[in-house]
Formats: structure tokens, sequence, C-alpha cells
DNA sequence: AATAACATTTAGAATTATTCTAATTCAGAT
DNA sequence: ATCTGAATTAGAATAATTCTAAATGTTATT
């Protein structure tokens, strides 16, 4: 088997061809293949929270013609049909979240990376009195701080 | 008195140069002019929630020679030293409000506008789960949906 | 009062994120 | 095969933010 390169990469269950396109088209959209990469990468990174320019590189890698302009219309179609969440944390870009669970986001000051905190119970109550005649659509809850390999960090100096 | 332009303009009571100074000053800030007049605009839009752009042209009214860099460094150092926090609801620019009490904020999705709703009850508890060894300084909970203003359109439509 | 040291402000250039435009391609319905 | 509308493309345009270097202002020190 000497010289063959793996031709195959392995592939996250979730992220098999099918399954990507079935939730788009659940969701309502017709599955193109710009979609299907975009969702896809996103679905593989959810931890990073990436930026459309960063999801716009990888997805590159997947398929070299697509275009930062389609990267933003396909984020703005899932956004737009609940399979993705635009996060807004700091005068940065933007970044996405395919976990659409019910969850904050903390992001830590010293290192800049994002993580997601579980609601402790449901349905949660968000604490805040939403005066008559308002409807609310979506709460986003962001938090920052520093986490704990941070803070590690902090004590060893 | 004819041709007598009025010298005098209405100052709302925190906007009296001698507190708004006191406050900056308090923060741990060396209260300078531009300071001033960036924090006072705030105070007097809160309601607004007005972007760096929005506070810059209504401070280059009072004091016409201020520079748009000098606006985000006066607004960069009234976030640091805990006198304005940054709203980051949409993808266009982050907003500024200096009501420093626990509040949510909500968009409405048709107009635009920016409310402030109040917490329930104090201490509020957030809803989330902090894993242990994160430590949160700040939690921001932005809410989006539809004002009463323009539900009513909604339903008159 | 003069000086040094440092922080702040300024104008404008540079960078980054996002949106727009017009041409092209693609998919599904006829 | 052809039409129609949606999606994608490259690249230009715009908007938000940051950077840079020079000038100015402030405070502490002499």
């Amino acid at each position: 088997m000497k010289d063959v390169k793996a031709r195959t990469v392995f592939v996250p269950p979730h992220r098999e061809r099918g399954v990507v396109d079935a939730r788009i088209a659940e969701a309502g959209l017709r599955p193109t293949a710009q979609r299907s990469v975009v969702y896809g990468v996103l679905l593989d990174h959810a931890k990073e929270h990436p930026t459309a320019d960063e999801i716009f590189i990888q997805a590159k890698t997947e398929k070299p013609e697509i275009s930062m302009a389609t990267v933003y219309n396909c984020l703005d179609a899932l956004v737009k049909h609940h399979l993705v969440k635009q996060v807004h944390l700091e005068r940065a870009a933007t970044r996405y979240c395919p976990n659409m669970d019910e969850h904050a986001h903390f992001l830590c000051e010293t290192c800049g990376e994002v993580w997601d905190f579980e609601a402790a119970a449901k349905p949660r109550t968000s604490g805040f009195r939403v005066p008559s005649g308002f409807t609310v659509t979506q709460t986003e809850v962001n938090m920052r701080g520093v986490c704990p390999a941070c803070a590690e960090q902090e004590v060893a100096r």
C-alpha cells in the first residue's frame, strides 16, 4: 500500500451530503451545492463560531468557485430559515452558530474563544420585564469574562 | 431686546458640565472637553442608543473640531471605565448605551428602534449554567421582535 | 515659570466587514 | 427544448472601525 494517499476523508455523520441537504430542504430552502457546503462547514466548526470570512476560506477548500457574496447569501438564507443564528459578540465581524438549542454565548476576553452555555432549565425565563404590546421572537444572551485556561495562566504569572 | 438671539440653550440637569465631568472623574478618567461632550451627547440620547457616527454628528455641533477617531477613543475609554456599554444588536454599527442598570435591549425588526427592558427582579439569574472555572464579568441580553406601534400598523394593513 | 514625560486629540489613510450590481448560470415547469 | 425566476459570481462600492504620525494639552518636576 505504499505511495497510496488516503482518498477518503472522515466525514462526520451530520456531514453526509444527504443529511445536510435534507435539513436544508426541511427548513423550506432549496438545497443548492453552495448552501450545503456553507451549512456543512458551519456544522463542522460549530464550536469555533466562525465568521463569514472563516466560513468562506473553509468552504473554498471544498468548492473553490464559491464567492464571498454567496457565503453571505447562503448564511442569510440559513438564518432566515432558522437553521443558523447570527451572534453579535464584539465590534468585530458577526459570528455564526448552527446550534439552535437555547443557549448563551460566552466570549473569553483574554483568548477570544467562544463557548456555548446551556440553559439551566426549560422553559427558561429571561428575567426581564417585557412591556405589554411587544412581541419577542428571539433572544440572544452574550457573556464575557475569562475562561478556565486563561484564568490559570493569570494565576501562574 | 430686538435682534438679540438667545444665548442660552436648555441643558438638562445631568448635562451640566460639572456633573458630567464629576462622573467621568469618579470613574477614574481625566474629564477632557471631548470626553465630556461625547458622554453628554450619549446621556441626552440614551433612548436612541446612538452609533459612533450619530454621536460624532451630534458632538460636532457642540465641538466642531472633534474628530471621529476621538469619538471612538472617548467611547472606548468610557466603556473601559464602566460608564457606557456597547450594544451589539445587528450586523450594522455598534450602539452605545449609558444606562448601566441591568437591562435587556429590544430591537424592533420592523422600525429598527431600540428599547430598554428592565430586570424583573434583582439579583437576576441568567438562567444559564455557567460551567465551573468560568468567570463572567458582563452579560448582554438582546431581544428582537415587533414593537407595539409596528404591530398595530401590521393589523391595520 | 520652564521643562520633561506622558496622555490625548487630530486628520487622514488604511483596513476590514458587508452590501450592491450586473452578468451569468442553474433548476424546475412548461 | 424553452421559458422563468432564483441563485451564484466577480468585482466594485460602501460603511464601520482602526491605525499612524504629528500636534496639542496636562501634570509633575525642577
